[in-house]
DNA sequence: CCGTATCCTCCTCGATACTG
DNA sequence: CAGTATCGAGGAGGATACGG
């Protein structure tokens, strides 16, 4: 076998690197949950079952493709569950499963963590920005 | 005053979502931490002061750019704390701060529950690409 | 009512090269 | 050693129009 190069082997090295983030489990739930309306979707969903409009009313400001998209991905993960009843119009109702809940919790908690500590960091911000 | 149109109510929502998840303090929270390098910091800072190339060789994927960038800004939120020693050839090192620890903890929380529940998000999923 | 399909625009991130 | 500067590709997300 030949003698690697200082270049290859940093390549390797990248994709061993990047293929363990791929599968990192704390990774995935990070982009997961990072989604831009996923936290929205999930909050609205604690209150109860609801259907694809109510979400949308309440989601000010998602377009149809990025709710349609994300609901899509959190059925995908098992994180809530769609209903489709056959009435004239359609409906579609959305609600958690346990596991979309527990998610919801976990939630919650990163809600408490932001508005205890934030306020540091504002606080921090703003002198790092009128330092010279 | 004019009557507005269905169209300007739709705008006027949405700039006034906008700024609210632009203030809103979970939802920056959640878009620092899911910054790609951010996680990987914090974890690699947890067990003590780090030099720059340090950092480096730990986040084997990184660019310098990005670890720059990420340290940067997690300087500038108070998270940690950078320290020039005029050597030669020059030192910094880079050290978290209590508000730094607090958010490392925090994201042990949520590797917990990622090490917990994505397995079952796997199965979900492996389940939904399965049914036709 | 509940989507899908298409296009298009930012904007992030990586690669690369250079500096005190 | 520890950065900065610049460029380019790619993907996320929004606007719009149409379908069942």
């Amino acid at each position: 076998m030949a003698t690697q190069t200082a270049q290859q082997r940093r390549d390797d090295a990248k994709l061993r690197f990047d293929a363990y983030l791929a599968g990192c489990p704390s990774r995935r739930l990070l982009d997961r949950i990072a989604d831009k309306w996923v936290a929205l979707v999930l909050k609205s969903l604690a209150a109860g079952p609801q259907r694809y409009s109510d979400l949308a009313r309440q989601l000010a400001g998602v377009s149809q493709k990025m709710l349609t998209q994300t609901l899509r991905n959190l059925e995908r993960d098992g994180l809530l569950t769609r209903t489709v009843t056959a009435e004239v119009p359609v409906r579609v109702d959305y609600e958690l499963t346990p596991l979309g809940s527990s998610l919801g919790q976990l939630l919650g908690d990163l809600k408490s963590w932001a508005e205890e500590h934030m306020p540091d960091v504002d606080e921090a911000r703003q002198r790092y920005d009128r330092r010279t």
